[in-house]
RNA sequence: GGAGAGAUGGGUGAGUGGCUGAAACCACAUGUUUGCUAAACAUGCGUGCGGGAAACCGUACCGGGGGUUCGAAUCCCCCUCUCUCCGCCA
């Protein structure tokens, strides 16, 4: 959630970045909020007036008793009904203003950064890099799909059986590549200077209304029946909203967290023709980085997290691109964000593998994540992450570039961790 | 699943109606002392909101919500969570 503060302050800024984010009354809606807000100034201060004369009151009959004064003092009771009236009245006029101002400024997204580019479709987004050798393949080369089913290491029959669609079973050294790339990513991550985190899958609503997935984007997390938790989308969740309304010292900063869980994404509406076998599922396996740092650092931390995505990628030998989203395709609670998209030579396509965000203060004003300055004052603190790496995208595309007539060659990065460097056919 | 106890500041823990935003201790910060470390002493040390250039002032907050009262951390009601014992169990 933007802060009204801000808002206040940059309200020129914060307008051109809404206006990419496609909110094309920005300036109008900033306005209303302004308003709500001074109201709300106005009356907080004549409530406080209020309850302090109360207060006064209060303290003054306490004394008139003790003196056993008591006419006087049944004299200041009357007197007090008035003040508890009005009080009362302002408490809930104070209510309802600061819910108004919520209820405006929940349904603004974070605003774009100004180096977004403008732009409405994924067409938009800006290639910044692009690095690999594109494999040529032979004629008779298979996609992903028909690759798992001639290796069989992953079944989404099976998966259909016990559960439904979206959900494969991994299967000998199916199962083996998932677990030896789970443990790369974490133990590079480690390298990198992250601290591994195995959080809990399941969490509550808190949390999910921290990191911004409610309460508009409740299609995408499935609920738990009779209770009030959700199968997380993405370790984002939980490992973010391990600092909900902590406040850390500086000298704690940056926070680098990872952690690597399931993700449970229902994908309501987005299931076509275009999204065969691993390309999208409602269950799948991610490593996820997240930092919390110092506002004035997050820019550059954005592109040391972006650095070490780009080093898992190039250690697994695929061709990726960078691109930097334009403003119509960013997610809700980003300020900028970058993809990171593999080729995937059979398909012939890009499959986004990770997506890299800076959020500055939009989440931590909803968590209420904060840091303590060298001065003392009391600041919200930025949040970061990143996937590092989503795994199904990654096994499609190293599954089709490394076909070869023999098997699937494994990348020699990953071979200490699968124990064997070809998947071959039984 | 059954029975009981509890929830107070970063931590331990006092506090049964006004002088308590909250004792004391620990931790932390600064200063004095000191060859260094340690110790001792002194001072400071919650958060939100409103006002203010600031010092500071006002106000709210003692798990959450409601109620009684001129006045609630303290009394009443509801909810949530935690702990202990028993049962079950990887």
């Amino acid at each position: 959630m933007l802060r009204i503060a801000d808002i206040i302050e940059n309200k020129d800024i914060v307008i051109a970045g809404l206006e990419k984010k496609k909110i094309h009354n920005a300036a109008s809606i900033l306005d209303d909020a302004i308003a709500i807000d001074q109201k709300r100034k106005t009356t907080q201060g004549a409530l406080d007036d209020c309850l302090r004369q109360g207060n006064e009151m209060a303290k003054k009959i306490g004394l008139l008793i003790k003196e056993g004064k008591k006419e006087e003092a049944e004299a200041a009771k009357s007197h007090t009904a008035k003040l508890k009236e009005s009080s009362k009245q302002l408490q809930e006029e104070l209510k309802q203003i600061e819910k108004d101002l919520t209820d405006l400024l929940i349904t603004l997204p974070n605003a774009a950064h100004i180096s977004v580019p403008k732009g409405l479709s994924p067409d938009d987004n800006e290639v910044i890099i692009q690095k690999g050798e594109i494999p040529k393949l032979k004629e008779n080369a298979l996609p992903h799909w028909e690759l798992i089913e001639k290796y069989d290491i992953i079944d989404f029959e099976l998966g259909n059986k016990i559960t439904g669609a979206g959900f494969p079973v991994y299967k000998g050294k199916g199962a083996r590549l998932q677990r030896a790339l789970i443990n790369f990513f974490l133990d590079e991550a480690e390298k990198a200077g992250y601290k591994e985190i195995q959080p809990p899958i399941v969490v509550n609503a808190a949390s999910g209304y921290g990191t911004g997935q409610l309460p508009d984007k409740e299609g995408m997390m499935y609920g738990i029946t009779d209770s009030d938790f959700y199968l997380i989308p993405t370790a984002e969740v939980p490992i973010t909203n391990l600092y909900r309304d902590v406040i850390l010292n500086e000298d704690e900063l940056p926070v680098k967290n990872a952690g690597y869980t399931p993700c449970f994404r229902r994908e309501a509406g987005s299931w076509g023709a275009h999204v065969r076998g691993l390309n999208r599922l409602h269950q799948f396996d991610k490593v996820e980085i997240v930092q919390i740092c110092k506002p004035e650092d997050s820019y550059t931390i954005l592109e040391e997290m972006c650095q070490h995505v780009q080093g898992l990628l190039e250690a697994l030998d695929l061709p990726y691109r960078k691109l930097r989203l334009c403003g119509g395709d960013m997610g809700f609670a980003t300020a900028l964000t970058y993809d990171m998209e593999v080729f995937s030579a059979a398909q012939e396509k890009w499959l986004e593998v990770s997506s890299v965000s800076n959020f500055e203060n939009f989440q931590s004003n909803r968590l209420m994540l904060r840091y303590r300055d060298t001065d003392k004052k009391i600041r919200l603190a930025h949040t970061l992450n990143g996937s590092a790496l989503a795994l199904p995208r990654i096994v499609a595309a190293i599954l089709e570039n490394n076909q070869k007539e023999d098997g699937i060659q494994i990348p020699a990065a990953l071979i200490p961790y699968t124990g064997f460097d070809k998947i071959t056919a039984l």
